[in-house]
DNA sequence: GCAAATTTTGACCGATTGGACAAACGTTAG
DNA sequence: CTAACGTTTGTCCAATCGGTCAAAATTTGC
């Protein structure tokens, strides 16, 4: 594990921050390899020279950036709880990742860029937290099922396709923009998008009469 | 528009076939800038030079394998019919996507990788000829609905969720598998999530009684 | 106010990259 | 057979990249 973290000054927090910002944005945009220091550098307001200082490598700065992205990513779905109600449960857990998708595009799109490459740097947390959460929230939805509280269907392809959607308008923004076209695709989609979601997954897991 | 096409002896359409199907694997596994000629020279078993006499640059060989991927992209969304049945034709559209996902994962990937950065090569297709078919496509499920033959949705929203969802196996299949494990990510997991998408999207459009 | 520590910069380096080019090699048609 | 054409290769180049380093500028603790 990572030894204690290291003293910093507070030009160094700020520093830091200002960088992760900058290659957030950048790192979404273009991926990785398709990046460079440079324009991070830039984009971050300093020399690559200086930014140098705070990151000593290009991958420090992605490694950051990850390991912080994915506490906040999943915090949707931990927050998915045993005791209230299955649809409301359902119902607000994708109402949060739609709005994850609206106001963390660029992270989603850091995520989805990472996978899409095989997920060279995070395979390990994938088969480890990661699927140990989606399998004991795949566990609480099977009990729902079993108490006859939503239609029984495969938990883990539900998640999977929760996920997809919502997903969706972060990672294929541009392409749900011009398929909708100026006036469908504005602000507005996001609602719209609400909407369906909501009538698709909890109309259809409504329990059977 | 582009001239008449070029004449080609036998070895220049053989060579442009392996270099494309070797920068199709090259490609969507690197992204375009985290890809190299030579990456792509070796794994179609030739020099930087000789590939660069078939493709003058780098950005020949995307291109034309983008412009190939997209026809047989659209292609399913394509053959979506008026005259069948409602249900039928959706549910075979939704399988022939998941096909697509389950045998041309590459090419799932290259286009992801494409909308990701934000298109910047076929965002004409998109608002052109993309957006049209959609909005066809978008008429004839619309008139489904105003038949009764299928619950009312937003047609628009409903394809998207049907391209996320069964895009979502091929882009994602890394996390896809990590999560599900060796016992249920092996192969079987196209048939299961065909019968989930099926359920999903299937029972939830059927009108409601 | 001053010495020590921290931050910033410009100059530089080796490796990799996309691509050019001419020469060598093969193929094909008459 | 051979001349014209098509193909392949080795070598080379300029640009870009990630990263280093020592010196200069600045901030901090006393």
């Amino acid at each position: 594990m990572e030894g204690s973290a290291p003293r910093r000054t507070r030009i160094q927090q700020e520093k830091r921050e200002l960088i992760l910002e900058a290659a957030l944005e950048v790192f979404s945009t273009n991926g990785f390899r398709g990046s460079t220091i440079d324009q991070i550098a830039e984009a971050a307001g300093m020399s690559k020279p200086n930014l140098l200082y705070y990151f000593r490598r290009k991958e420090d700065i992605h490694e950051t950036l990850m390991e912080r992205l994915l506490e906040t990513w999943l915090a949707p779905l931990r927050e998915l709880d045993d005791i209230g109600d299955p649809l409301t449960e359902l119902r607000s857990y994708i109402r949060r990742k739609l709005e994850m998708a609206r106001d963390f595009p660029r992270e989603s799109r850091l995520f989805a860029n990472e996978i899409l490459q095989g997920a060279p740097r995070i395979m390990p947390l994938l088969e480890g937290e990661l699927k140990a959460l989606v399998d004991e929230k795949a566990a609480v939805i099977k009990g729902w099922m079993r108490a006859g509280k939503i239609a029984r269907t495969d938990p883990w392809h539900l998640i999977f396709s929760i996920w997809a959607t919502t997903q969706h308008y972060a990672d294929f923004d541009v392409q749900v923009r011009a398929v909708l076209g100026p006036d469908r695709g504005g602000d507005g989609r996001f609602e719209d998008a609400a909407r369906f979601l909501e009538q698709l997954f909890i109309d259809g897991l409504k329990p059977k009469g």
